[in-house]
RNA sequence: GGAAUCUUAGCUCAGCUGGGAGAGCAUCUGCCUUACAAGCAGAGGGUCAUAGGUUCGAGCCCUAUAGGUUCCACCA
């Protein structure tokens, strides 16, 4: 044994020590190499505020596996790193700072700010790197990227400018989402729905009469959620078929506290089940009335200040806050006489997602992606399979989007992040959008153009991620090699925000699509079923999960029992089998290390495998079939599990347990190098279908049974080989397994103690059974806790009253003269032939129907009529024994 | 309002194209058997939400119902 190994595994050290190994020797870079097929994932950015947290360590889970994997399979392998700006939570973050240093953001000024920003990414921005090697991330670190490298930089702009030229971008007053504490637009998809408990103000305006004189006694009574808005109203709305309505078509209100005379409009988007069928009109702060208001042609009055106080177009009411103006208004309508009743009223308010700040609908100029053209390839290529989606489910969710998609508000009033590059003439107001900041005014020739002050939203470059990283928009080598990339893997909750963006950005910049597929995961969430939040606190550090049991067992934890797409719970107890899980593998290796010591291990010939190695050998390529086939269509936890079960049952339990007879028989050599040879290599190859999973302590291990210079990164995926199946000698270890199961359970209802040996005698007419048994006589004796096995054709010499066990094909007898127990005896019998009289039952009910004889599968009908010979022969075996106790 | 998804052992979840129900944890019984007590051997526990249907055969496909979760839209 070249070194001493501990008793546990203890991946402190060792999984830092290993990962530096893979760095120093370059495992993880790729580079442009035609003689080999590429394989790349572009990570998900990770912003720069962040902080490992459980969906990252998933995510990234997830596309380590695949990239391992596909690296061992000899593809060029190429993982791309980077990071986000996430303009606004940094922002956000720096201002936070700022407070506490006691500076507001705008006495910095922009250039300041962005210093301090620019600081703050250098002192932050490589903490979430440094957190995802830890998780053990094979990425090309030599590649890393950020969304506002120069690369990054360039890549927006010219997408912003060639998608100008093409009018897909444009400038516009629509209403939008505001809010007010960031101070910004955002846009549809960053605005989230609360359930909140609000008031139903129902409210009348006066009619105004033929003489233009305001009625005293005609009212229109409506209700509001929001009677703050009531300031920028100009006009009530009636469904136009509506008969209780009908005499006030073509008639106007007065519209009180602001004493402005608005029209009755009719428009079919009023439900006239709802309410009273009336609807105020404020098309400057809300998008259906906005909507209505550009039918009929209303005027928009924005009554709101940035920070959500009322301006000047609010009268008297100027400068008080939304809430404030509020209870104003409503306090000045119930005087009037003009509030009808206040109800309690549950609705959804829109809030932003990031500081949930009741949005504020205005109307505003901002730049916006027109969608619906755009949309059309991304749509396509989903519909036509060209980009799958797993789980296919996610594609219902991603139409939904694109059907009701509207344009793109893309420029945030923020100062972290891509600039717009739009300027405007100081003379003649002429807008000019370049890649270079031009220096004369090409309409008035002036020398005076100021740049527009807005940013980007974030997802802009973020939907540019798969070919920006590569180096687009120059064409460069990387950029035809590995694009389009192979996976994305990605949780479903950005799939509005970045999948769909890439898609069609994908198209339209490249002329093809950013990746072939996009593999979802869900949310990890904690063991109750919540999500994770800080507000909450009940998230789980997944670098504290690291540090206590090691990142092995938290990737295994994160991917065992896991469908795409689907959320799942995270559990200590989990980990902790996760982590028994290493430690099992690192003993068995400390097993086979420990027999190897000092023994020459060469190949055996052939013919040299006993039925035990050539069974588990049969049973590893099985394996190797199988999850390689799992690899390939994504389904990672199904994998895992199976390397999983090979591992702990079929090799630790039963293969080890078979070959340690023969490893302590010092006379058999031939035989001791059959099975060391076996176990080393078999584990070698279980440990390479591990690795994905598990990098650390299968690179650990592999190195300890081989050498410290190979590593198991670049080793060979195993593969499927015909010549390792081995099916009778399968079928002979499954008699075997359950002959040693049979007396185990024997023994233990008995009571017998595992340090009471006991002969055992092996009966069985069938010859080749008979020499089954003879074969693995060593160590079935071994695992059956026998003395001496005797195998023969008939009971001669057997003891009447020993016990016995019936199997397929042979029963088994011990004789415990002084534990027999005649009536249990019996008893279990019966049970026995109880359970074979329902088996026999349901494969002859099976049988005797002749439609399942016509239509099922000859195979399947092979398959239950030995079934029904081999109970038949069994239950023959039970009641013989019956009768004879009897 | 629209849609998706789930309902499987006490708990948390797997179950690929329909062909005799699985794992981990928990529970119970024995074992420190010279790789591993973070272990070994054994046991108990499920009318696969309910009701229909298709099929020789349904946890899996179809319909309806009940309950849960999520997404989208948002009725002022």
């Amino acid at each position: 044994m070249s070194k001493e190994l501990a008793k546990t595994y203890d991946p402190k050290g060792i999984e830092d020590r290993l990962y530096q190994k893979w760095l120093d020797k370059k495992y993880f870079h790729a580079e442009v190499d035609h003689s080999k097929t590429p394989f790349t994932i572009v990570i998900p950015p990770p912003n720069i505020t962040g902080q490992l947290h459980m969906g990252h360590a998933l995510d990234n889970t997830m596309q380590d596996i695949l990239i391992r994997y596909k690296r061992m399979q000899g593809y060029n392998a190429l993982w791309q790193p980077g990071t986000d700006h996430a303009s606004i939570a940094t922002e956000v973050k720096i201002i936070e700072k700022l407070k506490e240093e006691g500076i507001d953001k705008n006495d910095l000024g922009r250039e300041g700010f962005l210093k301090r920003a620019w600081d703050w990414k250098k002192e932050y921005g490589g903490r979430i790197i440094s957190q995802l090697k830890k998780l053990g991330s094979s990425c090309d670190w030599d590649r890393e990227r950020f969304t506002m490298d120069e690369g990054c930089n360039k890549a927006v702009t010219e997408v912003f400018v060639k998608m100008h030229e093409k009018g897909y971008i444009y400038k516009g007053s629509r209403i939008i989402n505001w809010c007010p504490v960031c101070n910004t637009s955002i846009s549809d998809a960053e605005v989230e729905y609360q359930e909140q408990a609000g008031h139903f103000w129902h409210i009348k305006y006066p009619l105004i009469e033929e003489d233009g004189s305001v009625s005293k006694t005609e009212f229109l009574t409506f209700a509001t959620t929001r009677p703050e808005t009531m300031l920028g109203d100009t006009a009530v709305a009636i469904h136009p078929e509506d008969e209780r309505y009908q005499h006030l078509i073509g008639r106007k209100v007065m519209l009180p506290l602001m004493n402005r005379v608005i029209p009755i409009v009719t428009d079919t988007y009023v439900d006239r089940e709802f309410g009273t069928g009336v609807v105020k009109i404020t098309p400057a702060h809300d998008p259906n009335d906005f909507e209505v208001g550009k039918r009929h042609g209303l005027p928009i009055i924005n009554i709101m200040n940035d920070d959500a106080t009322i301006n000047g177009n609010g009268g008297k009411f100027a400068g008080m806050d939304r809430y404030e103006a509020r209870k104003a208004i409503v306090k000045e309508l119930d005087e009037l006489g003009l509030l009808v009743k206040i109800e309690d009223h549950v609705h959804n308010v829109g809030t932003h997602d990031r500081c949930k700040t009741t949005i504020e609908p205005l109307v505003k100029e901002q730049w916006f992606v027109k969608m619906d053209e755009l949309i059309k390839p991304a749509a396509e290529a989903v519909r036509n399979g060209e980009i799958k989606l797993i789980p296919a489910r996610m594609e219902k969710t991603y139409f939904n989007w694109i059907d009701n998609i509207r344009d793109w508000c893309i420029s945030r009033q923020l100062w972290w992040g891509h600039r717009i590059p739009a300027y405007y003439c100081d003379e003649c107001g002429e807008t000019v959008v370049a890649r270079q900041a031009p220096t004369v005014c090409p309409k008035c020739g002036c020398t005076h153009l100021t740049q527009d002050p807005d940013t980007l939203d974030t997802w802009f470059s973020s939907a540019l991620w798969p070919f920006e990283t590569l180096g687009w928009p120059q064409q460069t080598q990387d950029l035809d090699y590995f694009y389009p990339t192979d996976v994305l893997v990605t949780g479903y909750d950005i799939i509005f925000f970045w999948v769909i963006r890439m898609i069609f950005s994908g198209y339209e910049q490249m002329g093809q699509k950013p990746f072939k597929t996009v593999l979802f995961h869900g949310l990890v969430r904690d063991g109750q079923g919540r999500k994770m939040s800080k507000s909450l606190g009940n998230g789980i550090d997944p670098l504290d999960i690291i540090e206590q049991y090691g990142a092995d067992a938290l990737r295994l934890t994160l991917i065992t029992g896991n469908a795409p797409g689907n959320d799942m719970r995270f559990y200590y107890e989990r980990v902790e089998n996760s982590r028994n899980f290493a430690n099992k593998i690192w003993n068995a290796s400390r097993f086979i290390l420990m027999n190897m010591d000092g023994k020459d291990v060469s190949a055996p010939a052939m013919e040299d495998l006993e039925p035990a190695d050539r069974w588990i050998w049969s049973k590893l390529n099985t394996l190797v079939r199988d999850v390689t086939d799992n690899m390939d269509s994504f389904e990672l936890g199904i994998a895992v599990q199976k390397t999983y079960d090979f591992i702990w049952d079929e090799f630790c339990d039963w293969y080890i347990e078979m070959v340690k007879p023969r490893l302590y028989n010092t006379s058999d050599k031939v035989g001791q190098n059959a099975a060391l040879w076996t176990l080393k290599n078999v584990l070698i190859n279980a440990l390479k279908l591990l690795h994905p999973f598990m990098p650390f302590v299968t690179e650990e291990i592999f190195c300890s049974l081989q050498s410290e210079e190979e590593s198991i990164v670049v080793s060979s995926w195993p593969v499927f080989h015909e010549e390792l199946c081995f099916d009778k000698e399968e079928r002979d270890i499954e008699i075997l397994k359950s002959a040693i199961r049979g007396i185990r359970n024997l023994r233990s209802e008995m009571n017998v103690a595992p340090s009471r040996r006991s002969h055992v005698y092996v009966v069985s007419e069938d010859e080749a059974i008979r020499r089954t048994f003879t074969e693995g006589k060593l160590f079935f004796a071994a695992l059956a806790y026998a003395s001496d096995v005797d195998i023969q054709g008939d009971k001669a010499g057997i003891a009447p009253d020993a016990v016995s066990v019936v199997i397929a094909g042979a029963t088994l007898y011990i004789p415990f003269a002084d534990l027999v127990d005649i009536a249990a005896e019996i008893q279990r019998l019966e049970k026995e032939e109880k359970r074979l009289t329902g088996e026999l039952a349901r494969v002859n009910g099976m049988l005797s129907n002749e439609r399942f004889l016509s239509k099922a599968p000859a195979e399947k009908i092979a398959q239950e009529k030995e079934k029904g010979e081999k109970y038949a022969q069994m239950m023959e075996q039970v009641r013989m024994r019956l009768a004879q106790l009897r």
